[in-house]
DNA sequence: AGAGAATAATACGCGGGCGTAACGATCCCG
DNA sequence: CGGGATCGTTACGCCCGCGTATTATTCTCT
């Protein structure tokens, strides 16, 4: 059976989700960031530049610099593709499994906590 | 009851709404913007600066430029307060209203669309 | 009426993401 | 083996949001 959610429950997710991010002042990714964070730790590899590029519909150096910051936050990393070295493929961290891990629980949560 | 959502689904549900969002390439508002448009649209007005700040935790210029931005892409209306004019009122508008429905009812087809 | 508090807006310098264009490294294939 | 294609990165200038400090306006209270 699909998950139920109204529209009215729907908005108020996303707006005690919005409040909880504002709030926490963590990291604080872009939604592109979160994109190919998510694309990544969801999807089955392998990742590369390239590839994120085309699911997502922008250019190159927007995921060079998306992968920059987050690899920085440790979310992510870079391997060469030793049996083709023009590619990078990336990985997942600990750390960065962690962090999608606890995004998924504060999500559900929230969504437990909506008004019937 | 309950909305209920596992881990997996809530990721997923961010990850296919984040893909959303990313290939629209809408005016695309901060998760702060967005939390202030939330906040307006859905809690009981009036809405001020002042009390915006205090609800989100933020500084007030924080809540002086996402007003401009989203004013200048029609979400949102500022007008003075005649009871006491130091205060600023922020007021909903149509163009706003379509924004916050349409998008609740995004999140709310895109939650029906995951698997059991 | 006047001093002080409160409100929102503005000024300033900083950091970071953006798009376009260029670059270096690597592969492919005739 | 060498020219062209492919891949990721870097360079550049631009815009926008940020935090702090300051300003202008309005209210409050004696």
């Amino acid at each position: 059976m699909a998950v139920e959610l109204r529209t009215s429950q729907a908005l108020k997710l996303l707006h005690d989700l919005a409040l909880d991010q504002v709030r926490d002042s963590e990291p604080d990714l872009t939604q592109r960031q979160l994109a190919i964070l998510l694309t990544v730790y969801l999807e089955v590899p392998p990742h590369t530049v390239r590839g994120l590029a085309a699911k997502l519909g922008v250019t190159k150096p927007v995921i060079t610099r998306a992968l920059d910051t987050m690899g920085k936050l440790g979310l992510v990393t870079r391997r060469r593709d030793e049996t083709d070295r023009r590619n990078v493929i990336i990985q997942r961290t600990v750390r960065g499994s962690l962090f999608v891990e606890r995004l998924g629980d504060l999500v559900a949560a929230r969504a437990r906590e909506l008004p019937v």
